[in-house]
RNA sequence: GGAAGCAUAGCUCAGCUGGUUCAGAGCAUCUGCCUUACAAGCAGAGGGUCCGCGGUUCGAAUCCGUGUGCUCCCA
């Protein structure tokens, strides 16, 4: 069979993700082995993957075949999340644009159809996505927290932890995203740096007996606000009762400009004196501080602000305005009539909405709320007590321990269609109960109303309109997938869980990692996972971040075409030490290309050396050991890598892992093992080398399989015929603590140290063919001073092929007319045709004579250090003295090369 | 304003309990090769005040302090 030029990925993409699927081989069901679970971060549904999923589905990938070709019954649960405002907001558009519709036309129950029609239309983008980038999920475990077991299990929880006393409902200060309309959880805001303006604003004063009053500044006081459209809000000046310069205010009076409606002047030690003017503007409804300020001091609150941030009536002026326009009327009114003293520009920090981009409004609403204190203790205590190991260790636990410590209650009510409607159900007196359906609501009134009978029947019931935060019902996730809320205890649930690993982003330690340990926890008394990885952003080359804005985020499935899939993984897994942030450069998908190209031609060239002659040696002979010495040494390191492989990815080190492995694969086994096999121009092959060459690629592509599934798994089944159930993706590996040594001989470590010198001295003597302008072709004769022969005899017949020499004799002394080579303790001599450059050799050797002299003055100026050697350890002092005398010896040889030049 | 992390070759990073696995890897660069698997390649090479300063120690990239610069979380 030909083999094609280059590997090509597309092809054997298509065709191994379709026979692994038929051969069902992702498929998970509980057995008798043990199980290595990983539940995927659920993405959004009508979302597309970006890089940061694709390092994360990689990182998952890699563990979940590892596992599955490890004995482990792997499972990988696939899914997505409903993400309810990302997703109502992405429909609210669709409809305005496409269809013309507003979402305040239209029906609760319409506008649901219309998002479900909408999820199924782009629902499979990121499935198809996954797929194309390998992943082995299980594909009949697909989830979706819409699913109906999963609504129940979402209602269900609230239900419970609403009896528990865990949930509960009432009027705080809440985030509210005035583009969304809904309220946000404290998590949901992110705070930017903005330069804004501080505008200082006179109110006019009077006193408790209706006198005008004045201060220092002038005519009245004056306040500094970053918001001068809330003034109508404005329910009293707050001054500190410290401050000399307001002590005569006491009791006092001041008129909210514009509107002129009078309002106290209060004091209290919050107001610092040397902030702005010293003087403070309260509005309860629209800060958090004035809010705190106001239930002390016992204000009103006067809410100027619609839902959608335009101002209401309670504002008196500028009603219907939206909140930025106010501020400008405002201000502009402020001027006209002379109470806005300056502006001033100032740097402060606003809190914008995650979800819509909107300034966040402090407002003040009732919603509902989880009780964490509580759930936190067992979430901390998991973590601290090393139950959960979080990787990369120490960088994540002090953020994880902070937010637990200092946790605060939980905004979980949006005001939002697309989600699980939250399970109350209000009587038209309002008072309400909380339960799974109506049915159930009804029975709970009736038994609260003390035998009398109600006045109203089940259908006057009204049910909450809002529904819950996302998160709400992410934190199922590792639970609810095996159905472990709506059947516990089931076979699934009691195997599966809890789970192996948690891959992630460490921006969701929060949002999710954390509530979902507090939520396993309290259902399953038992954490969700033992291990967590937290993966780093994935930022541009100049590392900024990725963003649709700046254009700088890459299409995945336009880099799966260009380069292939296993390109792509190796690409992202190479420059992604854990938890770092990854500096995206496509540069490193082409290493990945090229690694796979250079894989394929080491199949083409077996694939060529099968159809060649074959003789198999005699393994009693007496030369086979020397024949046999590349097989014996490859082994050998074959050996140690799959012990250092092993050991990295159980810490998770996975980036070192692969660059272990590439390493192997290209210099090892590449550059050297196949090298050193390689039949002359016109030999046959060795049918016992090829044999070997042929079970080590088999044992490679193995060992890189996690990573490139497709190359791997094509490269197996060119290499030999397979049975019908011989697939890479379920070979297992030979566990390291049974691995065959090399065997014929010697031990596996003397093999290594071998092939170290052998590796060596061509190198060296190739340094110096270079030096000496020495064409490939051009054949040397060796000459060697050693004091080991021995060591030389069975790689002789190599480094004779590797360096092109003739023949290698062993020397007591220098050869002259010869390029002299210092290599470890020994001395080649390399003869040729062509004329030796002496003056350019003295000088390398001048400068080897120097450094080495240099060296030797170090050392002894060391050992000659009375408290070095008293306190040094013993083998240390052995070692300085050691390398003293190699390097004395080194001179000696040196010097003798030297004469033999001149 | 508080907490944490980082600073090593042109770039991205490794470097565990201080000492020959201590100054390393990959990419990039330079030189020579179209050598019958591979130019998406082969063979070689060069490149560093381990951020500055101070301390502990016989000995510091490594430990401690401090300054500077960056990242990120929290308010």
């Amino acid at each position: 069979m030909e083999l094609t030029k280059n590997f090509q990925p597309a092809e054997a993409e298509v065709k191994w993700t379709s026979e692994w699927k038929k051969k069902n081989y992702f498929t998970s069901r509980p057995d008798h082995r043990p199980a290595y679970t990983v539940v995927i971060p659920p993405p959004n549904v009508t979302g597309v993957l970006h890089m940061g999923h694709t390092l994360n589905e990689t990182v998952q990938d890699i563990l979940v075949r590892k596992a599955r070709m490890s004995g482990f019954n792997a499972c990988w649960v696939p899914g997505s999340d409903h993400a309810s405002i990302a997703t109502e907001a992405k429909v609210v558009q669709m409809l305005e644009k496409e269809k013309g519709i507003k979402k305040a036309d239209l029906s609760r129950d319409e506008f649901l159809g219309y998002a479900f029609e909408w999820k199924e239309k782009y629902g499979g983008i990121i499935y198809n996505q996954i797929e194309r980038l390998g992943c082995s999920v299980d594909w009949n475990r697909v989830s979706f927290t819409m699913d109906d077991h999963y609504y129940k299990a979402v209602i269900q929880v609230f239900v419970d932890l609403y009896k528990k006393g865990l949930i509960y409902r009432g009027a705080r200060m809440i985030n509210w995203d005035p583009a969304a309309k809904t309220a946000l959880s404290d998590e949901e805001v992110e705070y930017k740096d903005i330069q804004g303006k501080l505008y200082h604003v006179c109110y006019r004063l009077e006193s408790a007996d209706g006198q005008p009053l004045e201060t220092a500044a002038g005519k009245g006081i004056v306040i500094a606000t970053q918001r001068p459209e809330t003034i109508m809000g404005d329910t009293a000046i707050c001054v500190n009762p410290n401050d000399p310069r307001y002590t005569h205010l006491k009791g006092a009076f001041a008129y909210v400009p514009l509107i002129n409606r009078r309002i106290p002047i209060i004091e209290d030690e919050y107001v610092d004196p040397s902030f702005g003017t010293g003087a403070l503007k309260v509005t309860p409804a629209h800060d958090i501080n004035d809010y705190n300020l106001g239930l002390k001091h016992q204000l009103d609150v006067v809410d100027t602000l619609n839902e959608d941030g335009t101002l209401s009536a309670a504002a008196q002026i500028h009603v219907g305005v939206d909140r930025f326009k106010a501020r400008k009327l405002v201000v502009d009114a402020l001027k006209e009539n002379g109470q806005l003293i300056k502006e001033e520009e100032y740097s402060t920090r606003l809190g914008y909405s995650q979800r819509s981009g909107a300034v966040v409004e402090p407002r003040i609403s009732t919603q509902w709320f989880v009780r964490m204190k509580e759930l936190a203790e067992p979430a901390l205590a998991a973590v601290v007590s090393g139950e959960i190991r979080i990787h990369p260790g120490d960088k994540f636990l002090a953020t994880y321990k902070y937010w637990l410590e200092n946790v605060k209650d939980w905004c979980i009510s949006r005001q939002l269609w697309w989600g699980q409607q939250i399970p109350a159900w209000y009587a038209p007196d309002g008072s309400f109960q909380v339960a799974a359906t109506r049915k159930d609501a009804m029975a709970a009134f009736e038994a609260s109303a003390n035998n009398s009978a109600l006045s109203f029947t089940a259908d006057m019931l009204k049910q909450d309109e809002d529904v819950l935060d996302t998160w709400f019902s992410s934190w199922l996730w590792p639970m609810e997938v095996f159905n472990g809320i709506t059947k516990p205890g089931n076979e699934e649930i009691r195997y599966y869980y809890p789970t192996s690993v948690l891959v992630t982003g460490q921006d969701i330690i929060f949002f999710w990692v954390a509530r979902m340990v507090m939520a396993g926890m309290e259902y399953e008394k038992q954490i969700p996972f033992r291990d967590v990885y937290f993966t780093g952003m994935v930022r541009d080359k100049q590392g900024r971040k990725m963003s649709k804005s700046l254009g700088n985020s890459p299409d995945l499935l336009e880099l799966i075409d260009k380069y292939g899939a296993d390109a792509v993984r190796f690409g992202i897994m190479i420059s992604s030490p854990a938890g770092n942030d990854l500096l995206f450069d496509e540069a490193a998908l082409e290493q990945g290309r090229n690694f796979t190209n250079k894989m394929w031609n080491a199949l083409k060239l077996i694939t060529m050396w099968k159809s060649r002659e074959q003789f198999n040696p005699d393994k009693q002979a007496a030369g086979f050991a020397s024949l046999n010495w590349p097989n014996a040494w490859f082994r050998s390191r074959l050996n140690q890598v799959r012990v250092e492989v092993d050991q990295l990815m159980q810490q998770f080190r996975l980036s070192e892992a692969l660059k272990t492995i590439y390493s192997l694969i290209w210099d090892d086994y590449c550059s050297w093992y196949l090298e050193w096999i390689k039949p002359g121009q016109d030999e046959p092959v060795n049918a016992w080398n090829l044999q070997n060459a042929v079970s080590f690629y088999e044992e490679l592509v193995q060992l890189l399989h996690p990573y490139m599934p497709f190359l791997t798994e094509e490269i197996y089944h060119l290499l030999a015929d397979r049975a019908e159930s011989d697939d890479l993706c379920i070979r297992q590996f030979i566990p390291v603590d049974r691995l065959q040594p090399a065997g014929s001989g010697q031990p596996d470590a003397a093999y290594l140290a071998q092939g170290e010198l052998l590796k060596q001295v061509i190198t060296g003597i190739r340094d110096q063919r270079n030096k000496a302008q020495l064409k490939p072709k051009d054949i040397i004769q060796l000459a060697l001073t050693t004091a080991d022969s021995e060591l030389y005899t069975t790689i002789q017949s190599i480094l004779l092929k590797q360096v092109n020499a003739a023949s290698l004799s062993y020397v007591a002394d220098a050869v002259p007319g010869t390029i002299a080579a210092v290599i470890g303790k020994d001395r080649f001599y390399i003869g040729s045709d062509k004329a030796v450059d002496k003056g350019m050799q003295k000088d390398e050797l001048q400068k080897e004579l120097l450094y080495l002299t240099g060296f030797v003055a170090s050392c002894d100026k060391k050992l000659s250090n009375e408290r070095f050697v008293q306190h040094a350890k013993p083998e240390v002092v052995e070692m300085e003295k050691k390398k003293r005398e190699d390097a004395i010896a080194k001179i000696t040889i040196i010097n003798a090369s030297l004469s033999n030049l001149d």
